[in-house]
RNA sequence: GGGGAAGUGGCGGAAUGGCAGACGCAGCCGCCUCAAAAGCGGCCGAGGCAACUCAUGUGGGUUCGACUCCCACCUUCCCCACCA
């Protein structure tokens, strides 16, 4: 693999002017149209490989096509700064989690650069910065003004070994993911954001998102889990207290035959002190052993358990008695944590049902038939109300309204509608975060503290043991006065969740030194939305939506104007393998950007990660492939070699107007020159982003120059436009080109290559005949030919003539310049 | 169990209702060379001597014409998953 050029001294080059003459900074006023387009940003993590460079450089081939057709582009970078790894990093090794995320930064960022992206660096924040996560809290203050923040107890993952809380990700089956202690639920006093408040509107504007991915949009939309139903109350039978439930089958209420709660419920305390002594350690001993069980096991994993509390609820509309039981399948954290057990009509309740002995009541028959007696599996669609009272008869759809309808009338429930989507947790006790700027005061309670003491610095830690919260072990730190009254006061312990950061740092990046607000308004109005987001898919569903929240929120206040949906397009990028299998470090196969940039370049990289697939697609690094796009880069260099001087020294080395061109290699020649730049072009603005075939006419255009070296008009041409195609795609090689030519600028700064019409015309066309949809004849003709001058064409083909067979011509289908399809009978 | 995406040569892929396999990788043949590398030129879905026939996961359908649109099925990948 030889190139017939330096890659490695042009590259770096041109990386140090590009650098040195803010080649790629961006102005806030300009008569251009602005294009505001971000990669999704990284961890600092360590080192970047060839998965990242996907991204970056797709995101690169945007910012700088966009540029050079004449908007003003705003291509931003910045580090997701804080955050798990740093912190056990700094655990493994005792060193200051600040010192290995800039030591990481500083390496991430000089890799960066050597793919060759054009990002604007004055504009690049880090989220562990005080000039950041400052204004974080500020964020976080508004919100809690605004009653979004709030403190509550609910269950977590909770190690014992380390003590801290775990994110559901961390718990790997039911085991802490560091130390493997099972993992308790614990009810603690946590922070959330109140997104639920905005649920409806998230979802209902899923479907103005065109810009958007379909899967993602669903995902989005299954995930807020919006069910229409209703809520019933239960009175307890001999206490003073109801249970309320939710259900999408109010038709199937008299159906019910047992209630069935989370084990966290609030009644449970309540009831086991009405019964015997007996059946309260029954219920304590169900409950403990299910303390330490992670949702997921007790939901998915176990078998439905349950245990009867010796109470009863009162049906509120056929007045049965039901007994109310604890079971493990009760998701305490949707609806009101109880549900109604109709067997006969749903599939878990049956089974629950039969296990335990429950009687099943069969309420719902098809619709044309009847009873189902005895039941052998649960009847879950609709059908007709039997054994309902005056219910009895109706179809299942009118009875949930009638039964609603009744239920509202005497205060037992009525329509409601659950969401699967949950207020977000966003308390962590953990190091490496954004402390959260409150004050616990023995007097005045949960005190914000004022703005003008912003930022609550995070106190600077060399060594963390990784046990317990490491906030509240600092003394330092933990004790305040309260901002209202002046008394002794301790601060909250908790930092945020990282997801915080991310939901809003699209906004600093228009205003990123404003020491006064995140952001100044006119910025945002200047420049939001984000035209263009791309990132993985793995995003789907959290910092994709809480920057919807967010976002809907600043609106809300005013502080961003125009759509309240922060991207207006988003492109999800697929994976990079390794020869078919996932770059890992335990694999040991990652192919990094130092190794990949010394062996064949960035330019090389580029064009490959570009060419292999299309981007949304997963693909494939393997050496044998690259090799082709490394031979492309050296027939490029050799195409336009021989001309450099008689082009420099032609002292016009400006493009003028295509020249005319005669023979038919001169006209492919000039008219492949335009087929690159319309499909680079094409796909931009189609925001397909298939490169691949962009590059593969680049291919075919480098093939037709290197066919020949005769220096005619067109071939100067040729070679002086190759530098302005390629400059998004391969940016290092296409800048020594346009050097070599005589140029003294940038080929960055210039225009794209404008297609024109004149150049793109194809004077011949292959007009296809066909006989009864097959294809019989393949015929040079002009353009433009006539209908019947291509009939007479097809008729004088001799195999045509041979499949017609003096049949009888019953139709015929003409195509302009295309096609020609005779049928006959 | 629910939802989503996708199935085209040895491989990555192109073609979104009109010439299936552009472009590239691998492979084969040749040129250049003392030789090699690099480079350059040619061949490259299957069957058939050929005219042709078959071929885009499988089976149907719509159409003059289907990789493309519709229905059913099979397979793979991804996400969610006892959400009442």
């Amino acid at each position: 693999m030889l190139l017939m050029y330096d890659f490695k001294s042009v590259e770096l080059r041109w990386q140090t002017r590009w650098e040195r003459e803010h080649l790629y900074r961006t102005a806030d006023e300009s008569a251009k149209p602005k294009y505001y387009t971000m990669e999704m940003w990284p961890y600092p993590s360590g080192d970047l490989h060839v998965g990242h460079a996907k991204n970056y450089t797709l995101g690169d081939v945007i910012a700088r096509m966009m540029r050079m057709l004449g908007y003003n582009v705003l291509h931003p970078m910045g580090w997701d700064a804080f955050g798990l790894p740093a912190e056990n990093a700094a655990i493994d090794r005792g060193i200051d989690p600040a010192v290995w995320t800039a030591e990481n930064i500083l390496n991430m960022r000089r890799q960066i650069r050597l793919m060759g992206t054009g990002y604007d660096w004055s504009r690049e924040i880090a989220t562990c910065e005080p000039e950041y996560y400052r204004w974080n809290q500020w964020l976080f203050l508004r919100l809690f003004e605004s009653g979004l923040a709030y403190k509550r107890e609910a269950p977590v993952n909770w190690c014992p070994h380390d003590r801290t809380v775990l994110a559901n990700e961390q718990v790997i089956d039911g085991r802490c993911w560091r130390c493997d202690h099972l993992v308790e639920r614990r009810n603690l006093s946590q922070w959330f954001l109140r997104i639920t408040a905005y649920a409806d509107r998230l979802l209902e504007d899923l479907a103005n998102l065109s810009g958007w991915p379909e899967r993602t949009r669903t995902m989005q939309r299954n995930w807020i889990g919006r069910s229409e139903g209703a809520n019933v109350a239960f009175a307890v039978d001999g206490m003073d207290e109801s249970i309320e439930v939710f259900t999408t089958r109010l038709d199937t209420l008299y159906g019910a035959t047992f209630l069935a709660l989370a084990p966290e419920h609030r009644l449970v305390g309540p009831l086991k002190r009405t019964v015997s002594n007996e059946r309260a350690t029954a219920i304590d001993d169900f409950v403990e052993s299910l303390k330490s069980k992670t949702e997921l096991e007790r939901t998915s994993l176990m078998e439905k358990q349950g245990v009867f509390t010796g109470a009863h609820a009162i049906n509120p509309l056929s007045r049965e008695r039901i007994p109310i039981w604890l079971t493990n399948y009760v998701l305490a954290e949707y609806g009101s944590g109880a549900v109604m057990g109709v067997p006969a009509h749903d599939e878990r309740d049956f089974e629950f049902a039969k296990k335990q002995g429950l009687p099943i009541a069969e309420v719902i028959v098809p619709l044309n038939g009847e009873s189902n007696e005895p039941l052998h599996a649960a009847y879950v669609e609709d059908g007709r109300l039997i054994a309902s009272d005056d219910f009895s008869e109706m179809s299942s759809e009118r009875a949930r309204e009638a039964i609603a309808e009744r239920l509202t009338a005497i205060g037992a429930g009525g329509k409601s509608v659950g969401y699967k989507l949950r207020d977000w947790l966003i308390s962590r006790q953990r190091y490496w975060g954004t402390p959260i700027p409150i004050v616990h005061c023995p007097h005045c309670g949960e005190v914000a503290v004022p703005d003008d003491e912003l930022p609550i610095l995070l106190p600077p830690r060399e060594r963390i043991s990784g046990e317990g919260s490491p906030l509240a072990s600092i003394p330092e730190f933990i004790e305040t006065v309260c901002p209202k009254c002046g008394e002794k006061a301790k601060r909250e312990s908790d930092t945020m969740d990282t997801f915080f950061e991310s939901s809003w740092y699209y906004l600093r990046y228009l205003d990123p030194h404003n020491d006064g607000l995140p952001w100044a308004s006119p910025r945002a109005d200047r420049w939001m939305n984000v035209d263009q987001y791309i990132g993985g898919a793995e995003h789907t569903v959290l910092h994709l939506l809480y920057s919807r929240f967010f976002y809907k929120y600043f609106h809300d206040r005013g502080w961003v104007s125009g759509s309240d949906e922060p991207f207006a397009r988003l492109f999800h990028q697929g994976l990079v393998l390794h020869d078919g299998e996932k770059m890992s470090k335990s694999r040991g196969n990652v192919v990094g950007i130092d190794q990949t940039a010394e062996q064949i370049g960035v330019d090389a990289m580029r064009l490959f990660l570009l060419y292999v697939t299309p981007p949304e697609e997963t693909s494939n690094w393997n050496e044998e492939g690259i090799s082709g796009r490394v031979r492309l880069l050296g027939r490029i260099w050799r195409a336009c070699e021989p001309h450099f001087d008689a082009i420099r020294e032609s002292r016009h080395p400006e493009l003028s107007a295509p020249p005319g061109a005669e023979s038919k290699d001169e006209k492919a020649l000039l008219r492949a020159v335009h087929v690159v730049a319309k499909s680079a072009i094409d796909e931009t603005m189609s925001r397909r982003f298939h490169y691949n075939t962009t590059i593969a006419k680049l291919d075919e255009l480098v093939n037709l120059m290197t066919a020949s070296s005769e220096p005619t008009p067109v071939m100067f041409y040729a070679v002086r436009s190759l530098p302005i195609l390629i400059a998004p795609f391969a940016p290092h090689i296409a800048e020594e080109l346009w050097e070599r030519l005589g140029h003294t600028t940038s080929v960055h700064l210039e225009r794209y290559l404008e297609p024109e019409e004149r150049a793109l015309a194809i004077e011949e066309i292959t007009l296809v005949v066909q006989v009864n949809g097959k294809v019989r004849a393949r015929i040079a003709a002009a353009v433009g030919v006539s209908e019947d001058e291509a009939l007479a064409l097809a008729l004088a083909d001799p195999n045509v003539r041979a499949h017609l067979n003096g049949k009888e011509l019953r139709k015929r289908i003409y195509v302009p310049d295309k096609l020609l399809n005779l049928v006959a009978a």
